[in-house]
RNA sequence: GCCGCUUUAGCUCAGUUGGUAGAGCAAAGGACUGAAAAUCCUUGUGUCCCUGGUUCAAUUCCUGGAGGCGGCA
């Protein structure tokens, strides 16, 4: 009885389609699509890791991979969802490991890749047991900030939640409206759910880091711009406000589609403008992902130019 | 040509009743507990346009000059 327990978890840990599993990184427009482009698909197959990609409709804004590349190796998780429903990093590991599993079925390994850092981190370690938000809740708590004042809601974490008020800043909306949201769902103050440490699924994947000199950065993103209105940007925007999109949509939050929402709002101004705004922001985003990034361990740093040095490092990882 | 306003951080501008100065944006760095393309934090020495004068002390007051903007010719 005891043995073939112990066969069985061999048998499983054996079979464990998490065992080998590539995660390839790096900020937005730093190259990554045209490197899994090269990679022979019969080999690999790749899971979407980009919080705007998941959603129907947002393909030139999302710079989202295009029809050849996902005909030549196949993608997961793109196109999975409306641009009004949120999607969340839960609902990514949901999803993300249910793809892996069927990838590994298909004697194929996954490549995890995108540019969302929040979503890499918890599919490798995990999230916490604290309860899922509830849209009542969080509705609430948005409420009580409005009519009070976030310093109230602060002070308020301050009493039921004392170790999450020390960590998060005062200005921090965000995270404040989450902390309360899990005492008021849960009955427990957030810190008192710990976060895990260690890889899931015993996990011994190959994490490639991709990176790009700043000015070259610039380039690309300036570059990637002039690109999407050749592709026509403005008929995507156009038709997304067709169909009803607004700011409140979850997917009219990536860059390259709220600036357009936003001058819509604000009363119009030039393209030229939303365009070099699209541009900083862009920026600024790859420098944050940049940092983000960067606090992750056993990170193979590359240049992205270097395409050879990444696909031999995934091939013979792959071995 | 005359009159008025103006010149201070990379940009837009505060300010100092005379004791060499600070906001926003930009830039750089950082954080990240179920919304993360989100949210937030840290970092400000700069010939205070030039020249001369008054003064213990001038970016500040006065003289002259240069640039910009506006008005009148």
């Amino acid at each position: 009885m005891v043995k073939s327990n112990i066969q069985n978890q061999k048998k499983i840990k054996n079979n464990n389609p998490f065992k080998k599993i590539i995660f390839l990184f790096g900020p937005t427009s730093v190259g990554k699509t045209n490197l899994l482009s090269k990679l022979d698909s019969n080999k690999y197959s790749v899971i979407n890791a980009d919080s705007i990609q998941v959603y129907k409709g947002l393909d030139i804004g999302s710079a989202k991979v295009s029809k050849e590349i996902t005909d030549k190796i196949e993608h997961y998780l793109i196109d999975i969802l409306d641009p009004r429903e949120q999607f969340s990093v839960a609902k990514f590991i949901e999803e993300a490991d249910k793809a892996v599993v069927e990838i590994v079925n298909k004697g194929k390994i996954p490549i995890i890749s995108g540019g969302t850092a929040f979503y890499y981190k918890h599919f490798l370690y995990g999230l916490s047991q604290a309860p899922p938000s509830d849209p009542i809740v969080r509705k609430r708590v948005e409420n009580l900030i409005k009519e009070k004042s976030l310093s109230y809601a602060y002070n308020l974490l301050k009493e039921v939640d004392l170790t999450t008020y020390n960590r998060i800043n005062e200005n921090d909306k965000y995270r404040i409206s989450r902390a309360l949201e899990v005492k008021y769902t849960s009955g427990k103050p957030l810190s008192s759910f710990d976060l895990p440490n260690t890889y899931r699924h015993d996990m011994d994947p190959l994490v490639i880091g991709l990176y790009r000199d700043k000015d070259e950065m610039d380039k690309r993103l300036k570059l990637r711009f002039d690109i999407m209105m050749q592709q026509g940007l403005l008929d995507e925007i156009r038709d997304l406000k067709k169909n009803g999109a607004s700011l409140d949509w979850p997917g009219i939050q990536g860059i390259g589609y709220k600036e357009f929402f936003l001058a819509m709002r604000t009363g119009e101004f030039p393209i030229s403008k939303i365009g070099n705004l699209i541009v900083h922001n862009s920026k600024k985003y790859a420098k944050r992902q940049y940092t983000f990034f960067k606090s992750f361990e056993n990170v193979n740093w590359i240049c992205a130019k270097e395409e050879l040095k990444i696909v031999d490092l995934i091939d013979s990882y792959s071995k």
